[in-house]
Order: C-alpha cells, then sequence, then structure tokens
DNA sequence: CACATTTGACCCTA
DNA sequence: TAGGGTCAAATGTG
C-alpha cells in the first residue's frame, strides 16, 4: 500500500522530469532555428540561451538518472511482465494457443523510442522477422522483427522497420522493449546505405509511456541527432573503460552527448559523463550491470 | 535438416 | 468495427 503510493508519486515525478526536459528540447530546438536573428539584434542572447539551457537539461536529466538509479530492478522487472505478460502466458501453456492466437498488450503500453534512418543499419543483435503488415496510408508494409534469442533466452525486445519515403529513402525503426538477452554482435554498420551523407535522426516516443533508452539507443543521454551505440557498448563488455560514444565533428555546441560511459568489470561501477562542458553528470552507479545503465525504465 | 522468411489468420485495442 | 500486432503453417535457403 504504501510502496504504491510511493511508486505512484515518483511515476508522477518522473512525468513531470520528463515532461520539463521535453520542453527544455523543444526550447532547444527553438533557439537552434533562430539562433542567427538573435545573434543579429543581440550577440550575447544565445550563447546565454543557451547556457540555461544546457543546465536546465542537465538538471532533469541528473534527477532522472537519481530516480531511476534507486529502482532500477524492480521497475524493469514491473514493466516488462506488465506489457508481455500475456505473451508469455501463451507460451507457457501451449493449450491456450491456439485459443488464444494474437493475444497481445498494444505497443502503447509498453517501452518504444524511435529512430529515423537514411539507411537500415545494424544494431548489434539479431533480429528474426515474424510479421509484415501494409500500414493504412502509408506506401511501405511494415516489417516487423522479434530477438533471435527470444526463445532460449526469453528476450522480449522488438522492433518495427519502416519504408517511410523512397527518395532518398528513409527507414523508421521503432524499437519496443529492450535486450535481456545477452548475446551481442558486431559493431553497428550500415546495411543500406544509399546515401549515407546525412546523420540519421532519432527522437523518443512519449506517448503515454517512458520511452526507455536501451542498447540500440541511449535518447536518454543523447542528442537526437546521433546513431545509436548498442553495439559500442557490447564491446564494452569486454573491454572495460571505453568511452563509447562521441559526438560527432560536426555537431553543434549546444549539443550534448553521453560523451563518457566507463565500466568497471570488477566492480560493476559505471560512470556517466556528458560533454556539456566537461561537466560530468557526476552519477556513479554501483552494483548495476552495465547494460541496465542503458535501459532504465522510467516508469 | 535447421533455421529464417513469408503470409494469411487471429484477436486485442481504440 | 477497422487497424494493427502477433502467431504459426507453409515455404525458402544454405
Amino acid at each position: 500500500m504504501e510502496n504504491e503510493n510511493l511508486g505512484h508519486g515518483r511515476g508522477k515525478v518522473i512525468d513531470e522530469l520528463l515532461r520539463g526536459r521535453e520542453l527544455a528540447n523543444q526550447l532547444r530546438n527553438i533557439l537552434n532555428e533562430s539562433g542567427g536573428d538573435i545573434d543579429d539584434n543581440n550577440g550575447s542572447t544565445t550563447p546565454f540561451a543557451e547556457h540555461l539551457l544546457k543546465e536546465v537539461l542537465v538538471t532533469f536529466t541528473n534527477s532522472l538518472l537519481f530516480l531511476n538509479n534507486t529502482q532500477t530492478s524492480e521497475a524493469s522487472d514491473m514493466q516488462l511482465t506488465k506489457s508481455e505478460d500475456s505473451l508469455e502466458s501463451k507460451y507457457k501453456s501451449t493449450s491456450i494457443v491456439k485459443e488464444r492466437r494474437g493475444c497481445y498488450k498494444r505497443r502503447k503500453v509498453s517501452q518504444t523510442w524511435e529512430k529515423e534512418s537514411e539507411y537500415l543499419v545494424e544494431d548489434g543483435h539479431q533480429w528474426r522477422k515474424y510479421g509484415q503488415k501494409t500500414i493504412l496510408n502509408t506506401k511501405f508494409p511494415r516489417n516487423y522483427y522479434r530477438c533471435t534469442h527470444k526463445v532460449e533466452q526469453g528476450c522480449k525486445a522488438t522492433k518495427q522497420v519502416q519504408k517511410v519515403q523512397e527518395d532518398p529513402p528513409l527507414y523508421k525503426t521503432t524499437y519496443c522493449g529492450h535486450h535481456t538477452c545477452r548475446i551481442l554482435q558486431s559493431p553497428e554498420i550500415i546495411v543500406d546505405s544509399l546515401s549515407p551523407s546525412h546523420q540519421s535522426s532519432m527522437f523518443l516516443s512519449f506517448d503515454n509511456s517512458f520511452p526507455t533508452p536501451a542498447k540500440q539507443d541511449c535518447p536518454f543521454l543523447t542528442s537526437p541527432s546521433y546513431p545509436s551505440t548498442s553495439s559500442s557498448i557490447s564491446s564494452l563488455q569486454k573491454e572495460c573503460k571505453q568511452e563509447i560514444v562521441h559526438p560527432p565533428p560536426s555537431s553543434s555546441a549546444n549539443d550534448y552527448y553521453l560523451s563518457g560511459l566507463t565500466f568497471d568489470d570488477s566492480e560493476k561501477d559505471v560512470t556517466l559523463s556528458s560533454t556539456l562542458d566537461s561537466h560530468q553528470l557526476g552519477v556513479h552507479i554501483p552494483d548495476i550491470l552495465y547494460d541496465d545503465v542503458l535501459n532504465w525504465p522510467l516508469s
């Protein structure tokens, strides 16, 4: 009873923090678009505003990190159970399988985040296609993938890939759930590159649920314009204490990234740092697994 | 033969 | 009730 109230209050807090961060991001985008104009009128406005924005974003991010640090595994388990228990029950009871075919919870109640790219990228995980659907008002069918290790490891990660336009090609990948499997592949490579001249874009879906940064991406801490880094993380499991995410050379000064994610395999300690003004986020998280850091559920 | 993909059916949610 | 997510038999591939 008491825990439920606490959990509810915590959810509200996270909700508000996420909202605040999202609003700050929107403000940042506005600043980016109108930065030149502002500079013309007042040269000092933009840098100062950007500085304030960074501070706000860091505050939100730090708060979210600390909040999630307290209940990581618990919330993660609850989230997965809630979103996919219907599927679980189906696999456990074959007698129900044939009667309850197609029983599932819709994506809305689970963690999702999206990534748009001009090319298909290998995100370091093995995916198995399990469906394809024609979606209303779309030219191209949507492809459904689940983790190859779903059966043997119970990995519940799924993704949907949909081509949204032909020329230039644009693919929208929606990740749902996060990987619980430990078998990871080669670093992220471009699978289909017709026009790799532009950065892929990535954004979060905030509809009714908190998107969870996962191994594919870490939208929680990265700029919306930076590609995913999942397999970089996987390589880290063997090579401890490496930086895994770096901003592209062309990145603007007001973008900030998770520039340092340091793992100490022996102690299972993780240190996060950002590129922002050389600040460290100041988060030191003991006793958690390395990939849990990027899988913090926010609800 | 084992595993992946295709594709129509099934069924939940809005 | 339509749309969309998943299942699973059929089929393809190495």
